[in-house]
DNA sequence: AACTCCCCCAACCGCAGAGAG
DNA sequence: TCTCTCTGCGGTTGGGGGAGT
């Protein structure tokens, strides 16, 4: 038997989270920053265990996170990674920032597992091209490919340890590992502006979570819920809104937009940038040969700037 | 309309690793 | 070196909702 689970204790919430705690924890995060996940359902005041939050904010809350529609090529790139690197999510989801090793798994087993089997008992090209592939990683043995992603993960730490004069390159839209509360720790002071930006697109986050419940059960929200918090702390700019507000749905509402509204106006340049230079790596498109290569190549610079510049389809045509 | 089945995905569980004392 | 705490990761679960009958 190992430690009792944390989430043992009475009084502890399970479940569904709602956009209340959501706010709450987001606020939490605005303010201290993402970490000590001890401390935070103490200090928010929330019945959720520190595991909770902290899964909450990395699979959902955090900025810069996709959700649903993965396109061809993500899920292309999906194939290719767990076929090389196995049922390694973290690892997988390191190089589509934008997801989350959750998400990606998810979409494993219930989209890419079914197709995968579907083409294979087709017996086409596809499935047997896929097969190869696998056949082959699957040689690798599980220690090797272990031993690759740990390789990646030590050259890109180094490469960011390097590239101080990039910060703008370093999250959430980056190649980095999508364990980002780890990365927040590291690089990114809590009162940074730049971790300004990156709270205030989870805030844009919660604001489409909210959209959405809204819409999916418009009488769940009490009239009078509070959302003053996350506008006060979300929004420096904002027009001086008092932390003890109460708002109607429909203000809070409003309150959300025009905190986005500011937001995009204040943070867009910064962010804007954040997307151009991101999209490459967004859309970079890693042939596994390639891959394969930088894995194992000591004189990386090249074949990294490869992997930047050539296209999946480049390489893998043949596979689908 | 009512019921059942199935799928999807958010959340949970348990283990392992890292780091502090 | 050992113990304890915290965090990260991967496997699994279960509730909600859509599809089918």
């Amino acid at each position: 038997m190992g430690r009792p689970p944390c989430c043992d204790k009475i009084g502890i919430k399970k479940g569904p989270w709602t956009p209340e705690e959501d706010i709450i924890l987001v606020s939490y995060i605005q303010e201290h920053g993402p970490g000590n996940w001890r401390s935070v359902p103490t200090n928010t005041g929330l019945m959720r265990c520190s595991k909770s939050c902290r899964l909450r904010w990395t699979n959902y809350l955090r900025p810069g996170i996709k959700r649903g529609n993965f396109t061809d090529h993500e899920e292309k790139m999906i194939i290719h990674l767990q076929a090389l690197l196995g049922n390694r999510w973290a690892a997988i989801a390191s190089y589509l920032p934008q997801r989350t090793d959750n998400d990606i798994k998810n979409y494993w087993n219930t989209h890419l597992k079914k197709k995968l089997k579907k083409m294979e008992s087709e017996g086409g090209d596809d499935s047997n091209n896929y097969e190869k592939g696998n056949s082959c990683s699957q040689l690798k043995g599980q220690w090797e490919r272990r031993l690759q992603t740990d390789i990646h993960m030590a050259k890109q730490a180094l490469c960011e340890a390097l590239s101080l004069d990039k910060p703008t390159q370093i999250f959430p839209e980056t190649k980095l590992p999508s364990t980002s509360s780890q990365c927040f720790h590291d690089h990114h002071h809590p009162t940074s502006p730049n971790q300004t930006s990156l709270y205030a697109s989870s805030t844009e986050n919660i604001a489409k979570l909210l959209d959405n419940w809204m819409k999916k059960s418009p009488n769940k929200i009490e009239k009078n819920y509070s959302f003053s918090n996350m506008v006060t702390t979300g929004s420096s700019s904002s027009e001086g809104t008092q932390s003890t507000t109460t708002c109607t749905q429909e203000h809070a509402l409003d309150s959300l937009w025009s905190f986005n509204s500011e937001r995009s106006q204040s943070v867009s340049a910064e962010e804007n940038t954040n997307l151009v230079e991101s999209k490459p790596n967004l859309e970079t498109q890693v042939p596994l040969m390639l891959l394969e290569n930088w894995l194992f190549d000591d004189a990386a610079p090249q074949c990294n700037e490869d992997l930047m510049n050539m296209s999946l389809e480049e390489s893998t045509e043949g596979l689908f």
